[in-house]
DNA sequence: CCCATAAGAAACGCAACGTATCTTAAAGGT
DNA sequence: ACCTTTAAGATACGTTGCGTTTCTTATGGG
């Protein structure tokens, strides 16, 4: 029991902490997942885990760097609006893998520990939106949906927001009634208004 | 030092509890505010205060509960951009005044326990805010500087939407700036676009 | 084959948890 | 004025996880 006969090493070792981290926050989320359960589930020792991470969030934000769903592209449907609901539904599904509990968890300890809010950030940002956003207006102004028009980065941003802030307040998945909603009562008529 | 001469009962032992947590809260944070150290700043001792609130996170809630901003009323500031960037200032002060780190922090117990997420949700939202941007639109609409149009409760939720989602990923004041943006290139269209 | 490196085991003191027990002050009814 | 009920406050308990230190020993590179 006490070592079976492998004694694993470097990014070997690394990887299976980071699986054991993975699978502890998937079962029994961040606030009861201890360094001490993580090490006994990677069949490793606290030193292992201290040596390579400062502590739980910067941990936590490892296995969950290495688990992330891939960054999807927003594909032309065919319209202004069928495009809108798929981007947004990306981003809540997106934001959902995203296991919030760990997220709120990690956002407590970033505000001790600005390195952890520097990597948090980074973590929760997605990069192409902005491109993403803009396509889709492009193309709408093509389609002759609105007229052309930059949009700018905070507009951009909105979806991500709108989706993050929904759902840091209500824990769950984001429903398609919710979506319908931020698109129809938002994201459209901000989009419309921008070309006025 | 073993009780003074007087011993505090009731109201006034629970005033004098909620007023060291917020003192601890203010001083410390949350993260490292603990039970203990509420009751010995309150000068009583633990089980006191365990016979009134589960844990930290309640506590802090209720502190936090008695010391809020109120609600401030929208004035007419004689236009409709100078009313909005009054309103969105008027909601960021106020989410600063709430300790976004407390927030973080009861938010990462919240989700373990579903009474403490509601009694969050209770207090970030706020109530009469759909009536403020309604009524901000009457008066432009008064001016001619909108269509009239009835505001999707959506929408009217996303000043506050908006500024929350800033002071939890910037931690921080939102800049005079930021609101700004917020305004011209997300709200103000978002409006604009309503009309049409 | 040897040796520098790092894995793993074990134990440390510390802090805070949440609970149980007991004494005693305060409030209120008669 | 007394006596009963209520709850405050002190104290101590076992538990858990922290982050660190110390030491042994397996491993892989040279």
């Amino acid at each position: 029991m006490t070592e079976p006969k492998t004694r694993r090493r470097g990014a070997e070792l690394e990887q299976a902490i980071l699986d054991a981290a993975w699978d502890e926050l998937n079962e029994v989320g961040y606030a009861a997942l201890t360094i001490e359960s993580v090490a006994a589930r990677a069949a490793t020792s606290k030193p292992v885990i201290y040596r390579r991470w400062p502590g739980r969030a910067e941990l936590v934000l490892a296995a969950w760097g290495r688990n992330r769903p891939p960054v999807t592209y927003a594909t032309d449907t065919g319209g202004l609006r069928s495009d809108l609901i798929s981007l947004f539904s990306r981003i809540a599904r997106r934001a959902e893998g995203m296991v919030s509990e760990a997220i709120a968890g990690v956002m407590g300890e970033a505000f001790r520990h600005p390195e952890v809010a520097d990597l948090l950030r980074d973590r929760l940002r997605t990069a192409p939106l902005a491109n993403w956003v803009q396509e889709i207006v492009d193309r709408a102004a093509d389609r002759g949906e609105l007229t052309q028009v930059a949009v700018p980065k905070r507009a951009a941003r909105a979806p991500l927001d709108l989706v993050r802030n929904e759902t840091m307040m209500y824990g769950g998945p984001v429903s398609d009634e919710t979506i319908a909603e931020l698109v129809d009562d938002v994201y459209l008529p901000l989009l419309r208004g921008l070309g006025s």
